[in-house]
DNA sequence: AGTGTTCATCGAACCGTTTCGACACTTAAC
DNA sequence: GTTAAGTGTCGAAACGGTTCGATGAACACT
């Protein structure tokens, strides 16, 4: 293995001249940089990693905590984890991945072995056992959701309240009166993940807010719950015009049902979703939706952290993103009856 | 921080011993590791990685390069990722993800740089050009997929071959004689990727040999693409009466395009399918089918690395995991027309 | 000519472990 | 009763970088 003090003696240098020649902390001659980066080339020196962290205590390497249990949409986990690897590797940092599973332990034994710099924790619930420990880590950390209290920690998230608000003004836009929300499997209610919460909170304040009917009904992820659903709706609503969708597991079934149930989408039943675009252009019926910008959030978490190992204090505490919503083809105008 | 020092001090002992209490590689008496132990705990030691990185030249980290391309269902890259974690931490060791886009220098960067002990390598391609580098690392790797050639490298996955067998065996023993395979898309068999080359040959050499008739259709991930599949495999073999399906993305459009041709399944045409279970589980029919055993080539693959971490010589070069099937409603005897 | 700056580089200490050789002390063997 | 073979522990030398203070050279300003 070729080491510093080759680099160094190949280039006729010290080898904490080669070390700033690298890190670029010190100022190095045009001249002598070029020497050593000639002579790192051909000896294909590459630095120790451990040697690295132990010496500028930094290993370069992020923990990224992804969530397992049911209710979550495995792609979207996919498409976040992968944006953080590519987001991190423009910071010149490595992504280690833990499982929820490693619980609390896990945080603590990556961070206190110095495995890694700081950590990226999805999936956060409102009363989240993590929370404590996050807080007391002396390394930074951003969170995927949002807690009951943010108060010293980082988080980032959709705003899925403006979210729930969006998807219930356009129906109401286009001259819906009568709206009902499908949202996640009641465990995740139960969890109390916050995104459910404030996905209903926000579409109730909108339906309040324009004089609308409505209802909220979460369902479970299999194509009978769903089914089940939209005889419910029917039956219970029979003005029902308009439709959110905060579920991305039954989105295509739920838009059969109703179909089989006899009302034609957007014809007489006007759809709009909260869920990955990918998902909403795939169906048969296009869906109307407000992205989740899995990818968005990856980068922008990266971000952050860059941003706190920098040593910048001014971190915002929340990053709420704005709704972008699509327009498709399962929402359309009210038909006057 | 503390530190080891700190912990010798503590347990009246040199700094050595409580190394060697930690690791176990010299006899310590029970009465001086339990000490050691006890001040482990009351200072709340944890060793640094970076440190023991650099002193025994083991990262205890290992790499996993993840796929991103099209035409994967992501759901069993995920499921592989997390078997992958889970095994490591059973023996002590932690992952780092690399998306496939860092590509051959990404592999040799965390190898070369003793960031990692050893590689998992996802989605092999037949004439994969990251072949010679991985045989070329001083490190060990193991590959999921089988290249043109594994000589000198450890590979592992399903034996697809023997599943496209096991599914035209099982159609045969219904009685079905017209059968045919929908594969998946095009560009995943010009990547030459083997594993689905090996289900063509499993299932052509299985419907020879049992004399049946049998096609071959490549086909789109997209509802749109199973459908005129469905249609097209009716004009061509109007006697068919078996399908088998290697394509998880549109085994559910297929099986609907078929029944709304006026093909009851499994009354007038039986499938089988190589996807993962859950998939097969959770449609309308459910379907017989062979498992994708994501998660068992996740433990067996980090079982591998660690026999070859510890120096076995005696590490099989390839591991192909038989074939399990599970049947359920969407196979049945032919109906004597 | 002397003093003060700035720039480029060097030398040495340090980061926190592991591991090797040595040593003292028992125990077993002949 | 010496020799041989374990046991249990210690001290010191790695492991391969980074970083801090010092130094020398070049230059500008009195």
């Amino acid at each position: 293995m070729v080491k510093i003090t080759d680099v160094a003696r190949h280039a006729g240098v010290s080898p904490s001249t080669v070390s700033y020649a690298l890190s670029g902390k010190r100022p190095i001659s045009e001249e002598t940089r070029q020497r050593v980066e000639e002579s790192i080339r051909r000896l294909g020196y590459r630095p120790h990693a451990g040697a690295r962290a132990l010496a500028s205590s930094r290993s370069n390497v992020l923990a990224l905590v992804v969530p397992l249990r049911a209710g979550i949409h495995v792609p979207v986990v996919m498409q976040f984890a992968v944006s953080v690897v590519t987001t991190a590797r423009r910071y010149d940092h490595d992504v280690l991945l833990l499982t929820q599973e490693e619980g609390e332990e896990g945080l603590r034994r990556v961070a206190d072995t110095a495995l890694v710099d700081a950590l990226i924790v999805m999936d956060v619930q409102l009363h989240d056992p993590r929370l404590p420990l996050l807080r007391a880590l002396e390394r930074p950390s951003v969170m995927i959701g949002f807690p009951a209290s943010s108060d010293g920690l980082t988080c980032i998230d959709l705003d899925f309240k403006a979210a729930g608000e969006a998807c219930v003004e356009h129906l109401a836009r286009l001259g819906h009166r009568v709206v009902a929300l499908v949202g996640s499997p009641p465990e995740v209610y139960v969890r109390q993940t916050a995104f459910a919460q404030r996905v209903v909170q926000g579409f109730t304040a909108a339906a309040d807010r324009n004089g609308l009917a409505s209802a909220v009904h979460p369902c479970e992820a299999s194509p009978a719950a769903a089914r089940a659903v939209a005889e419910q709706l029917l039956r219970e609503q029979p003005a029902l015009t308009g439709v959110v969708v905060h579920n991305e597991a039954i989105l295509e079934p739920l838009v059969d049902a109703f179909e089989q149930l006899g009302l034609r989408v957007p014809g007489d039943l006007s759809v709009t979703a909260i869920c990955p675009d990918e998902l909403a252009e795939s169906l048969r019926v296009p869906v109307t939706s407000i992205a989740l910008p899995s990818a968005e959030v990856g980068t922008r978490a990266v971000e952050l952290l860059m941003k706190k190992l920098g040593g910048s204090t001014a971190v915002p505490e929340a990053t709420l993103l704005p709704p972008r919503m699509t327009e498709r083809a399962s929402a359309a105008r009210r038909a006057i009856a």
